[in-house]
DNA sequence: TGTATGAATGAACGACCATTCATAATTTCA
DNA sequence: TGAAATTATGAATGGTCGTTCATTCATACA
């Protein structure tokens, strides 16, 4: 909290006439970070009715989105434990709202014929895992530009449901 | 230090008498994870040729140990940032070989012509994050058995690299 | 049996940290 | 301008935690 009040130009007891205290805090940053999200999954979904469609966008989406904000990404990773369970649950509904998007995507893909997975609700998860890994290793003004990488998980992503995609 | 001695059958201090302190401790777990997830992957694609055949072998393997042994694997991605220096370097070269193994895979397959990717580094890395990711979701007595786990994962992980999976 | 070695104990220490609160400064607005 | 409301300060509080160490205990061996 000390670091955090300084970070702001502030003193520790500061803080205290913003947030009630350090879960609070926690707890908004985190809620702040998921509606942003699913607020901007919903702007670039809106209006596409395919599933290969709808998956392409979810993916360009979500990495862009992850890459852009790396730091809320690995807070709302590291410190989900860390939430008290009423602000948990509230973060944990909207994180599942996220998923069954790409979820009920998926199932419907399968359901048509078009994509080849064994079990939709596993491979949210796995594509949910790989798509965010990026932000673990990804710097800007390293060897692939953003949008490079953005390609390169969107193909894994498309070939992963059994696509083609061409070179 | 005093949870950690309780769950052993001690008091705080004794824990002093087997290890030099906390951080000794954290590294000599991590340590030996790494050196046990290394041997185990030699031993699974020893004497494999075939990128295809090397892939199944290491995909098999990851998971496989991954859903055996998630808290370790919970251990060694929350607190790989509590090494000092020293310890997190022997620990991300254990690490880096790992990856290397994946990494050289794919880039063959790449090279052959066998598999459909945009780069083989990034894609090693797409992999790793997607199958690692299942233990944060994976329980014993679930819908889906271990099995069932790893070859969702399996299929996932053939076809994001081009590779037609029979159903 | 007596001694030496390794291990366990638990109180104490020092450092860190979130939070509180009395006080002071600043801003708002009538 | 002056009073009221909002915000900032920083010392103090209570709690947690890793580590130390004098002491006790258990075991092995001569």
């Amino acid at each position: 909290m000390r670091e955090l009040a300084e970070a702001v130009g502030m003193r520790q007891g500061g803080i205290y006439n913003h947030f009630a205290g350090k879960q609070a805090l926690l707890a908004d940053l985190m809620e702040t970070h998921m509606v942003a999200l699913l607020e901007g999954l919903e702007d670039a979904m809106s209006g596409l009715a395919g599933p290969k469609e709808r998956l392409t966008a979810f993916a360009r989406n979500h990495v862009a989105y992850h890459l852009d904000y790396p730091d809320d990404v690995f807070l709302a990773y590291m410190e989900i434990r860390s939430l008290e369970p009423k602000n948990r649950a509230r973060i944990i509904a909207l994180r599942d709202q996220y998923e069954a998007v790409l979820r009920d995507t998926l199932a419907e893909g399968q359901a048509r014929g078009d994509f080849q997975i064994s079990d939709a609700a596993v491979h949210t998860r796995m594509l949910l895992a790989m798509m965010t890994g990026a932000t673990v290793w990804y710097a800007d003004g390293g060897r692939l530009t953003r949008d490079q990488v953005v390609n390169c998980y969107l193909k894994g992503a498309l070939q992963s449901v059994g696509l083609k995609v061409p070179s």
